[in-house]
DNA sequence: GCGATAACTATACAATCGTATAATTATACA
DNA sequence: TGTATAATTATACGATTGTATAGTTATCGC
C-alpha cells in the first residue's frame, strides 16, 4: 500500500501562516492568502486543516512553544518580597517587549471578539500573572506595598509597565508616528532600563508610606 | 416643486449605527445589519450615505460631540504644577471611564488597522494629551518630578491611569470574567476613588526624590 | 508494468459583504 | 386633479469569504 509521498504542503501552510499573522490579525488572515504566500493550491488547506480555526489553533499552539516556553518564572523566597516582585515582573516585561508584534496583534483580535484569541490569551496568561500576584500578597504581607484591592494593584502595576509597550508597538505598527519617533519611542521606552524604570516607578508608588520605599 | 416628504429615515439609521457600533466595532458593523435594525429598506443607505465609510464617519462625528465636548481641560498657572497636572489627569481619566465602552471599541478598530477609527483618534486625542505634556514639563521645570524622557514619562502616566480601565473593560465586555468579578473591578478600579489613588502613585513613582512626594 | 493509495488540482457552492440602480410610491403645489 | 419630484422599494452586481468535493497525479510494493 505504498501511496504517494507528501510534499509536507501542512508545513509550507503553517510557515505562511506563521508569517501572516501577526501582519493580519486572526480575523484579517485570508484562507487564499495564506495557500499563494505557500505557493500551494488552495484545496490543500481544507486537506490538511479543515477549517480556519484549527488552522489558527495549530499556529497559536506552535507560537506557544517558541512564546511561554521562554518564559520561565518561578517565586523563591529568597531576600526582599519587592526584589522577588520586581524580578518577575520585570521577566515578564521583558518578555512581552519581545513578543511585541504578535502579542499586541491577539490583543486586538481578543478585544476585537475573535474567539480564538482570547480563548489562546485565556489559557495561557493567568498561570504567569498568578506567580505576580503571589509576589505581590507576600509583598503586602511584609509590609512592603501598601494592602490595595488586588485587581487595583495588578492592573496599575502591569498598565504602568506594559501599556507603554503595547501602545508604542501598535502605534508604529499601524503607521501612526514617522520613523523617528518610532526610534525615539524604542530607546526610551522599549530598552531594559527604561522597564527598569518604569517597575521602579510602579513600585514606588505601591510602596508602604515607609521611610524610604523602593527607589532605586 | 412638491414631492414625498421624508420618513427621516437617515437618522433611523444612524440612531441604530449608534447602537451597533459600540457592539460590533468599524468592521464588524454590517449595513444589513443597521438596516435591518432600523427597519429600513437596504436601499435607503446607499441613498443616503453612499458608503460605508461616510457612514461611520457621522457617527463619529456626532459621538465627537457626546465625547469630547464634555471633555474641557485647561492650563492654569495657579498653584502647584503636580497638582494642575493631577486635575487634568483626573478629568481626563474620568471621561475616559465615561466613556470606555466606545473608546475601547475604536481602539480595537484602530489597532486592527481600521482607518476611520485611526483617524478618528489620531484627529482627536493628541489635543488632549497635549495638555498633559505642557503640564508634565511644568512639573519638571519646577523641579517636582524628576526630568524623565516624556514619552517614558506619558505612556507611564496614562498607562498606569488609563490601561486598568481598557482592559477590564475589554474584558467584561468580551465576557472573560463572571458577573462578580466585574463588580469587584468596577468598585475597586473604576471608581473616582480608584482612578484618584492610581493617579497619586503614578505620580508618586514620577516624583523627583524629595523628602516628601506627592503623596495623597 | 500494475494497481492501491495518499497527495494534490481544479473548481464550485453558499454565504456575506458593500455598493448600485431601475422602478415605484407618496406627497404638496399648479 | 394631475403632475413634478424626492423618498422609498426591490433587486442585482461583483467581490470575497470559508468550505467542500470530484477528479487527477505520483509514488512504492508487488
Amino acid at each position: 500500500m505504498p501511496p504517494r509521498p507528501s510534499r509536507n504542503v501542512d508545513q509550507l501552510l503553517l510557515e505562511a501562516g506563521h508569517a501572516l499573522l501577526p501582519e493580519t490579525g486572526v480575523r484579517g488572515l485570508s484562507i487564499r492568502q495564506v495557500t499563494e504566500r505557500a505557493g500551494v493550491n488552495l484545496g490543500m488547506f481544507h486537506y490538511h486543516f479543515k477549517t480556519k480555526d484549527v488552522f489558527v489553533r495549530a499556529i497559536l499552539e506552535q507560537k506557544y512553544n517558541d512564546m511561554f516556553t521562554s518564559l520561565k518564572l518561578t517565586t523563591k523566597s529568597k531576600g526582599a518580597a519587592t526584589d522577588n516582585l520586581r524580578a518577575a515582573v520585570t521577566l515578564l516585561a521583558r518578555w512581552g517587549r519581545d513578543n511585541r508584534v504578535l502579542f499586541v496583534r491577539l490583543l486586538g483580535d481578543a478585544l476585537a471578539g475573535e474567539q480564538v484569541a482570547i480563548e489562546f490569551l485565556q489559557a495561557n496568561m493567568p498561570r504567569h500573572i498568578q506567580v505576580v500576584v503571589e509576589l505581590v500578597l507576600q509583598a503586602q504581607n511584609a509590609g512592603e506595598l501598601r494592602k490595595l484591592p488586588l485587581p487595583q494593584v495588578m492592573s496599575f502595576l502591569i498598565g504602568g509597565v506594559a501599556a507603554p509597550i503595547v501602545v508604542g508597538t501598535a502605534a508604529i505598527n499601524g503607521g501612526l508616528v514617522p520613523p523617528f519617533v518610532s526610534n525615539q519611542l524604542e530607546q526610551t521606552v522599549f530598552t531594559d532600563a527604561a522597564i527598569a524604570e518604569r517597575i521602579d516607578m510602579a513600585l514606588t508608588g505601591l510602596a508602604a508610606p515607609k521611610k524610604s520605599g523602593a527607589k532605586k
